[in-house]
DNA sequence: ACCAAAATATGATATTTATCATGCGAAAGC
DNA sequence: GCTTTCGCATGATAAATATCATATTTTGGT
């Protein structure tokens, strides 16, 4: 069993405030998991007793809509926990997490956690600034939604893919969502999302090889997305 | 002055998890103020030293979009507090919170509202409790702006109104919403509002009387809503 | 009470977006 | 290896929504 205490990815999530102590100890009751794309974590209306934190790879959390199509709300990759929500407020997850490529997740029982809201202050205020700017995020997606149109949402999107995911050798995209997968994160129809890429690559912004996407023409790409 | 341990309010909010001897301290500290409706409490990019606990009447907090319209993100009302997204990650507020009926706040300085988080678990707890059906809430938000149409979006506001704030003797919703405020909650252009309001009421579903609005059949408006 | 300005309303039209239909190629299952 | 399915692509069309123009009504200020 591999110690939390020299996780790298530890660093980058609110469990950085924890002591050696809590660290020792939390070695010992996380249980690591090695997920194949595509895995479920956890699926919306589930209980989830405890949170998990992301080692390695990406995963989208998605909510299914009245419509029955699901909508991808977020994507969370390595150094961020899932499902503190669910825990803190004792309800079951109101989203699914599924894998978009192999990822190496550590489950820390809820026991644990709620151990640390009560000793560690510093554990609590790093939560509670995560989740401050998850709902600084949140409004900017909600406002991005009303007032953009699909074109700029598109554009916005694979700014942010690029920026927050960046680039294979061969220039394109490293995280890879299929064309139903990208028009469900920008709010469209399938269709309309693969017509878009079209025009974008007609206009030689991006560059299309198969699922693959190059950005060529990122300045042109930020007015777009505004 | 007014005293915290016996204001209703209180109960609705964090606050509830003060302890006597936080809720007398509490009550020197603050600072009562009765706004007009449309007075700004704060606005976005300000700095807000402190939160604002609504003893009083709804606001509306909005963000400025790209193309320089505002969207209404969320209306808050009696029992909740303000700003204190900003006060716990410490940057400018986000949105601004503007007052759609004659209010009654209290400001309570940043300093004194700390020290609850640092001495008082339950106050904590309570924050991030609310925090957690915020974000909830914003997914839901989220979905139904990427996958609903203006009209069942404006079907679900209008019963949102009606449950959240209630009627007047009259049957008409307490709340009072220009077109334009109504069309920019739902994240759509102020003529298209108007007319879907028309064609509800022309097939009674509402019943319109100036600024007035009534709403007559809340089922079928259920239904249209999803 | 009167006027100016703002909000509401509605028509005409343009634009955006969704839906339906179809083809094509690659990947997956037998 | 063959077929079947799935993902991607594109055209044709319909539906939803925005925009522009212009009345009409309401509101606020003096």
């Amino acid at each position: 069993m591999s110690k939390c205490e020299q996780c790298i990815v530890r660093e980058f999530s609110s469990l950085k405030a924890l002591t050696k102590d809590e660290l020792l100890k939390l070695s010992d009751c996380k249980t690591s998991y090695t997920l194949k794309k595509g895995a479920v974590i956890f699926e919306e209306g589930e209980n989830v007793n405890g949170i998990y934190c992301i080692k390695d790879g990406v995963c989208k959390l998605t909510k299914l809509s009245a419509n029955g199509k699901d909508h991808i709300v977020k994507l969370v990759t390595k150094g961020e926990l899932l499902g503190q929500r669910s825990m803190i407020s004792d309800e079951p997850v109101n989203l699914s997490a599924v894998a978009l490529n192999d990822m190496q997740v550590c489950f820390i029982p809820k026991a644990e956690v709620m151990g640390y809201f009560d000793k560690n202050n510093n554990f609590s205020m790093n939560v509670m600034k995560t989740m401050c700017g998850d709902l600084k995020e949140a409004d900017v997606q909600t406002v991005n939604l009303a007032q953009k149109t699909v074109k700029e949402r598109l554009a916005a999107t694979l700014l942010y893919l690029y920026q927050s995911f960046g680039e294979n050798d061969d220039k394109s995209l490293k995280i890879q969502l299929s064309r139903e997968e990208l028009a469900s994160m920008i709010g469209t129809a399938t269709e309309s999302c693969i017509r878009l890429l079209s025009d974008f690559n007609k206009q030689e912004l991006i560059a299309l090889d198969g699922k693959k996407i190059i950005l060529k023409d990122i300045s042109s790409l930020k007015k777009i997305a505004n």
